[in-house]
DNA sequence: CATATGATGTGACCAGTGGCAACATCAATA
DNA sequence: TATTGATGTTGCCACTGGTCACATCATATG
């Protein structure tokens, strides 16, 4: 076979191992649940003795973590990528919220994963903390422009980002447990972020929708 | 030792084994992650064989979803506990949602594992479906009886109630994983429930909280 | 009262898991 | 060229959930 070439005849050393075995839990992780991925069930998927994932991860759970940090990107750039391009918040909003269920379904185990039991542990590392509050940035901001021109009521934007990402949260879980239909657009969620706009929006919305009687 | 009684000399047969296994799995959830909890542990704690538990329980899921079933039950209670003695639904909503969260911050192993990746599973065992049911009814009677009063507005009772559920679940979650103090009262969850409040009542609003400035 | 029978608990054992330690392999530098 | 540190491997351990044959007992039946 080639000898100076580098494929081929299945180097010693992986080259990324530490990726491709993220890459694998991830993949893992659409079949099965996150408490049946094993950490010996990924390394034999990536062609390598389970210890090797040892030089890379301290532990199981930091692979897991890992995986819960790319989730959290993936999530921010969807959430980015749903209000790019619209200036009014009613509109950002209803956006983001699909974005955010679209997500939370099309990577099911993931996202069980990142807002599972280990959460509190997983934010004591540096990359996932930051990541989750990359994601939760991308509200927050979309909230404090929108106080600024007056769309949103102005109280604090914390407290209005964190109640709409529950919201958000809460939603999401409630299609994974299947207690809801698998469309995103059902009444569920429209009308669970209706709600809460209506309870959020400032006075002088600037184009609101249509004049129907609102004003509390 | 006495021979016509009882107890003390541990007999060869436990007498309510199943109830053991269950409470005993309630503490050890105390101080354990759900996923930490073994079945030879609350065996053991029991002090019984590991495998007693298999004349009872099919297999360890099904004592974990027993374990739920009762979780069920008691934020059955609670909610049902809150809501007593008062006629506005605004009360009773506050109420109903401080008590969720206390719930779920006392028992929050517990309400983890209810709400858990098996959360699915789960559902399918007649048990577990209806407890659930029966604690998500409390809160839709509310809201059924205070659309009555036109208190809240006349949208279907269920995705209303679906969603005020989706927030406190959220919520709560938030609260466990330690992203918000303890104190149940804290300002996220009053305001979150307020906006939420805004967003749901109805027009004619009997009484719309006395002028008061209220804490804000 | 004696005995048979089914319900309940036990011990031995299995495969699978996460993790550790000593060793093997290799790439890069001195 | 030799050494060294990073990376991957093999062998092992304790532990877990689960099955099986067997032990113990409560109770119904003669």
């Amino acid at each position: 076979m080639s000898a100076s070439k580098k494929l081929e005849r299945k180097p010693y050393h992986h080259g990324d191992l530490r990726r491709a075995l993220i890459e694998a839990a991830i993949e893992q992780l659409h079949t099965s649940a996150p408490t049946e991925v094993s950490l010996r069930g990924v390394a034999e998927s990536v062609g390598v003795s389970h210890t090797a994932a040892y030089r890379h991860f301290r532990d199981k759970s930091e692979l897991m973590a890992a995986v819960s940090e790319t989730g959290f990107l993936q999530l921010r750039d969807r959430l980015a990528e749903a209000k790019r391009g619209h200036n009014l918040f009613r509109r950002q909003f209803e956006r983001m919220s699909r974005a955010y269920i679209a997500f939370a379904l099309e990577q099911r185990t993931t996202y069980r994963l990142m807002f599972g039991p280990r959460f509190i542990e997983q934010l004591t590392r540096a990359g996932v903390a930051e990541s989750a509050h990359a994601a939760f940035a991308e509200l927050l901001t979309a909230v404090m422009k929108a106080q600024g021109g007056g769309e949103v009521r102005g109280e604090s934007p914390f407290l209005i980002s964190q109640t709409a990402w529950a919201l958000l949260h809460g939603l999401a879980l409630f299609y994974l447990d299947g207690e809801l239909g698998p469309e995103v657009d059902s009444a569920i969620a429209t009308s669970a972020c209706k709600f809460l706009w209506e309870g959020i929006q400032g006075q002088r919305s600037t184009v609101d929708s249509a004049p129907s009687a609102k004003k509390r």
